[in-house]
RNA sequence: GCGAAAGUGGCGGAACUGGCAGACGCGCUGGAUUUAGGAUCCAGUGGGAUUACCCAUGGGGGUUCAAGUCCCCCCUUUCGCACCA
């Protein structure tokens, strides 16, 4: 009987011992092979460690790496920590640990982990974004955007979060308007901090979505962020005073039909537009503004409400006086805060307009119907043609359109817009763990970047580094105090650190060369293998590390630093396990701590187990007990190979069958594999396993099941590396399993010659029929007609269609 | 409210361009082997009906010889965006 006993533990420790010594994951620079750059997302070392998500993020990924390796390329598969940030720091603040020790305990615990995932990793090549080797290229980013007139100061009302003492970027606040980090509500806060001019790009970041293999989904998102929208600035003067109302419209078509006015509450233009005797009553509606939270007021369900200024603007193209309102619906931050309101083309405007007995004037009359005002049900917002529009009546409104913003730009009223949505990227941190910002602040000289070779800019050690409100550094002498690199008088530093955004932006490029200590990157390397061919990480980044990282690589194209403005090619998200049908949290106590399962099963079986779960895209639900299939399978295989493959046999017949089964096999795990769908190509591998116990049950062609078995070795190797890397060297070899070829599938073995094909009558089965494969119609017919079943449905029966479609099925309907 | 994706056995999920729905696995049932097993092997497993029949892919219509797949309406879930002028 069968006492052979898997033992994952020690042939998975075993075989990464093997696999280190023998240096068989080394990248090899020089070689002649085709390249492939897989990357992972890289993680940042908190407390809590890796946790299933980092599994299932590298895991699946590194079985595509090896995929890759067998199938002839030269994989290029890094690992790293992205170090600075808040995770790390808040961890240890909470532990009062220094983060610089926090982060190196984690980071070894972490690599260790990571290490028992049992994946290609080249350890030569890892990155520490908080290593002064790293951040000094970190700083240097910064003043290549501060060269090129990218990086700014501003003062500007940002986001606050009140629990991390910092300021935020707008992609980091939720839509709930929440630290995307803690979930504390952020707050608005008037302070002068950095930006990135990621709009100069807009436009770039846009057209580049369109040469990239990313998920529809992800672009959708970019778009949607960077929301450009073509149209008209337009100038409305202000009755009686020396003012001028600049709105910007989507619209300019509908200039005719504008009744009104509004402003931001919170623009400064407002005081200058009330009146005395609305004075009262407007500023009692921004008090009442103010105290309102953004989300709350920014609702389209939130009910229209506002005051009348006071004051009268003009409607440039009519000369029509129109009253000018305040209202929360107006976004202060968009555009130029105020619009001019189309009550009968403009949804919001037409509640507005309602709601306070404002005149609605339709100017855009559709195709086969009228519109009157007092009808209205809702705003008219399509097109159609031009009525009440002065001298342009009857126009189309699409050519009006463009017709209108050629009649402002002569008169010198309006021009042509295009505005976005987007905003510059905020990336100083009121925080201590993070790369300092490269900048003195001289009394006589200004804002001095400092000198390329003066950097890194290092961050002090002995520092409280407890949240205050201000940046810690601040209060640090020795950092802050310092000459003024241009005139040599006394001058400071920049007080704040960088948004780990700006770490993780460019950590692709230093990849092929981490020691590098002259340059940020080595050219000649990153011409070797950027860009990075297949990208895998979560969905969770589409607008803020994978927006900002195209951001960074266009800028440093320009710069001429790099040779291309993309840089990930390919990019797959992986979706999310849960369990029990809910995410993982503690507050559920539903997380599955991945140790523990990989102590009792092994790697090879808690990898195989999440691709088997479900397909990769969308995540599948963790079960406990479903995990004990894979074990199963994979015990299944041991003792296939340590029992049977050694084993005699008297058959000189190979099996036709279990050798079609073979290629069918590599064909499908290929194909799968290619396209993400692992736990497809695992049920194929499931299924050859199956073939193979029927097939020893009869008596064996030693030589045939030896060729069958070593085929099936390879392509199992990626999905269960540990394991197949034992049972490799157990037929003999000596040579690691992963240097070996993707075995070729032959077509010609996969074509039946005799198949079984169903026989439908009027769309039912009701009988199955063997034929030979291609056989021409009539002969198929005839067969199908002699069936004796067929013919119980037929006999006496007129035909009226017979339908075959080839080596598929038969439809007669009768 | 808008946009996208999805809804299939007791469960996780297959089904690539319309062509035998439920691959593969979990669980369950029965059997074999075993001192015993939560190990292994074999068989069965969508629902109903006493035998080649009927019903089944969220619900309702439709197109087609043929629909999980295509079209229309509705319901539910998840995700994204939320007054962006």
């Amino acid at each position: 009987m069968d006492n052979t006993v898997y033992n994952p533990t020690e042939i998975e420790k075993k075989w990464r011992d093997w696999w280190e010594q023998n240096g068989i994951y080394k990248f090899d620079k020089k070689s002649k092979k085709p390249k492939f750059y897989n990357l992972v997302m890289f993680s940042y070392p908190s407390g809590n460690k890796l946790h299933i998500g980092h599994w299932y993020n590298y895991g699946p990924a590194d079985t595509f790496a090896r995929y890759k390796r067998l199938k002839g390329f030269n994989v290029f598969e890094p690992m790293g920590f992205d170090a600075f940030g808040l995770p790390a720091e808040n961890y240890a603040i909470k532990h009062g640990i220094h983060p610089a020790i926090s982060t190196k305990k984690n980071i070894e615990y972490m690599e260790k982990q990571l290490k028992a995932i049992g994946a290609m990793y080249d350890w030569d090549y890892e990155i520490d974004t908080s290593d002064p080797k790293y951040y000094k290229w970190t700083q240097w980013v910064f003043l290549k955007m501060y060269e090129r007139g990218l990086a700014y100061q501003k003062e500007a009302p940002v986001n606050w979060c009140p629990h991390c003492q910092t300021v935020l970027a707008n992609e980091q606040v939720t839509a709930e308007g929440e630290c995307e980090r803690c979930g504390t509500k952020v707050i608005k806060r008037n302070l002068k901090q950095w930006f990135f001019k990621i709009t100069d790009y807009a436009d770039r970041l846009l057209e580049g979505l369109d040469r990239i293999n990313w998920p529809e989904k992800t672009k959708i998102m970019q778009r949607n962020w960077i929301g450009r929208s073509e149209g008209a600035m337009i100038e409305f003067p202000v009755k009686d005073k020396d003012l001028k109302l600049t709105v910007f419209t989507t619209r300019p078509d509908t200039i005719f039909g504008v009744t009104y006015c509004v402003v931001a509450p919170e623009h400064p233009i407002v005081k200058e537009l009330t009146t005395e005797s609305q004075s009262e009553e407007v500023r009692k509606y921004i008090e009442k503004t103010l105290r309102e939270n953004e989300i709350e007021r920014q609702s389209t369900e939130h009910e229209k409400t506002g005051v009348f200024t006071g004051s009268y603007a003009v409607n440039p193209v009519n000369g029509e006086d129109i009253p000018i309102w305040i209202s929360d619906y107006v976004i202060a931050s968009y555009g130029t805060g105020m619009v001019m309101a189309v009550p009968a083309h403009d949804t919001r405007d037409f509640a507005f307009a309602k709601k306070f007995n404002l005149p609605i004037k339709i100017v855009i009359k559709p195709e086969n119907s009228s519109l009157s005002p007092e009808e209205m049900e809702d705003a008219y917002t399509e097109s159609g043609k031009m009525v009440n529009s002065g001298d342009f009546n009857g126009m189309e409104s699409e050519e009006f359109k463009n017709k209108i913003i050629e009649y402002f730009e002569n008169k010198g009223i309006g021009k042509r817009h295009i505005n976005y949505r987007l905003r510059d990227w905020l990336i100083s941190r009121q925080r201590y763990w993070g790369a300092p910002i490269p900048v003195i602040h001289c009394p006589k000289c200004g804002t001095v970047p400092v000198p390329v070779e003066d950097l890194p800019v290092r961050l002090p050690e002995n520092v409280d580094f407890n949240p205050k409100g201000k940046s810690p550094l601040a209060s640090v002498p020795e950092f802050m105090n310092v000459k003024c690199p241009v005139c040599g008088g006394d001058a400071k530093r920049d007080p704040d650190t960088m948004d780990t955004f700006v770490c993780s932006s460019w950590y692709y490029l230093r990849y092929p060369d981490p020691h590098i200590d002259n340059y940020p990157f080595n050219k000649e390397m990153v011409d070797k293998l950027l860009p990075v061919d297949q990208y895998i990480g979560g969905a969770e980044h589409a607008t803020m590390h994978l927006l900002y990282a195209r951001f960074v690589t266009k800028m440093l194209y320009d710069a001429g630093e790099i040779r291309f403005d993309e840089p990930f090619i390919n990019l797959f998200h992986q979706g999310t396990i849960t369990r029990n049908g809910a995410k993982m949290s503690k507050s559920r106590g539903n997380v599955v701590n991945p140790d523990d399962f990989v102590e009792t099963y092994g790697s090879d079986t808690f990898r195989m187990y999440m691709m088997f779960m479900g397909s990769y895209e969308e995540g599948g639900d963790w079960d406990d007990k479903g995990i004990n299939g894979i074990h199963r399978f994979l015990a299944r295989i041991y003792r296939l190979y340590k029992n049977y493959y050694f084993k005699d046999g008297t058959s000189r017949e190979k099996s036709l069958s279990l050798n079609k089964r073979l290629h069918y096999t590599i064909k499908n795990v290929e194909n799968d594999t290619e396209r993400f769908s692992f736990n497809t190509a695992i049920a194929r591998m499931m299924e050859f396993v199956n073939d193979t116990y029927d097939y020893i049950k009869g008596d064996i062609n030693p030589q045939f099941f030896k060729e069958i078995l070593d085929q099936f070795l390879i392509i199992l190797s990626p999905y269960a590396p540990h394991l197949s890397e034992e049972l490799w060297h157990f037929t003999g070899r000596e040579s690691s399993v992963f240097d070996e070829k993707w075995p070729k599938y032959d077509e010609n073995i996969l074509k039946e010659r005799e198949i079984t094909i169903a026989v439908q009558i009027n769309g039912k089965v009701r009988a199955t029929v063997k034929i030979e494969a291609d056989t021409n119609d009539e002969s198929v017919k005839s067969t199908v007609l002699q069936n004796n079943r067929v013919k119980q449905y037929t006999e006496g029966k007129n035909i009226k269609k017979f339908i075959y479609i080839k080596n598929k099925i038969v439809n007669i309907v009768i």
